[in-house]
DNA sequence: TTCTATTGCGCAATCT
DNA sequence: TAGATTGCGCAATAGA
């Protein structure tokens, strides 16, 4: 993850240096692989072939037994990584799935919740009134009860 | 995404079936490469190596010029392709976290109406038994008003 | 058929 | 030292 923004030089605009390069040099080579050449024309059945004593470290010779082995392990420890991260990409997926859900269910939670306070709010007064109106006993020919009101608080 | 459930060897549970012949076989086998060697040994530079008039159709000479262009090509879709992947993937995180921003939101707007409508029906009650009570002049030892009610809506 | 988009794979450099 | 990650190119093949 952070070794391409340590150390590796800028290959994100690529195609213009490779194709200045393509048909000359098989590909490879703004990359790291200090002592990797291209891999496809690499170790020329014959000889080392990139003079000798100047590579760091070739780990080993690509026929060796246990450079094979290091390449088998890696190649299973790269297949193994790659599967976690394909299933950790589903799971991630699944998760936005299943919050949206949730939501939907909350949503529908805060509507019901605030039909019911609205209503509430509405007997709240209208009761309100109500008592009003009896302790204040009826005189004259007012009217008796002008209960309406705007009992809506939503 | 679909070749391989069409075409290829079932690896998606991977790891067995490959460990089985991770071994035995340097490498690629399993896989299409119909006339492709490992690739890495393959076309030593000297000689085709891989039998003359075999290959069904290597499309084109390693060293072609067409053969270049089209890799290259390709090897632009793929970057492009997995560039395109992790942003997806970067997305989809970032999806879940609003989810789950969203999610605490609703819930604690939940919580605040609920509380809201408990109070409200504490206060109806009350002011029920007021009326009542009122309404209900004090007469005799009788209970003056059944104005009870099962004021539970949740 | 051709061209691009995807995908599995192995390699090598790095990271842990 | 070994396993885990990651960028890369290749080849097969899906899709248009």
């Amino acid at each position: 993850m952070s070794r391409q923004l340590k150390l590796s030089p800028p290959d994100q605009t690529g195609v213009s240096v490779i194709q200045s390069q393509a048909h000359a040099t098989p590909l490879l080579s703004a990359h790291r692989a200090p002592a990797g050449p291209p891999a496809r024309l690499r170790r020329p059945p014959g000889g080392k072939a990139v003079s000798p004593g100047k590579m760091k470290k070739p780990h080993a010779d690509k026929d060796s037994d246990e450079y094979r082995q290091r390449r088998e392990r890696n190649n299973l420890a790269v297949k193994k990584s790659r599967m976690r991260s394909k299933q950790k990409a589903m799971d991630t997926q699944q998760r936005v799935n299943e919050l949206k859900e949730e939501n939907e269910r909350l949503e529908a939670k805060i509507k019901l919740l605030s039909k019911e306070l609205s209503v509430l709010k509405d007997l709240f007064l209208e009761h309100a009134h109500n008592l009003a109106d009896n302790v204040q006993p009826p005189a004259d020919g007012a009217s008796p009860a002008p209960n309406n009101g705007s009992a809506n608080g939503q």
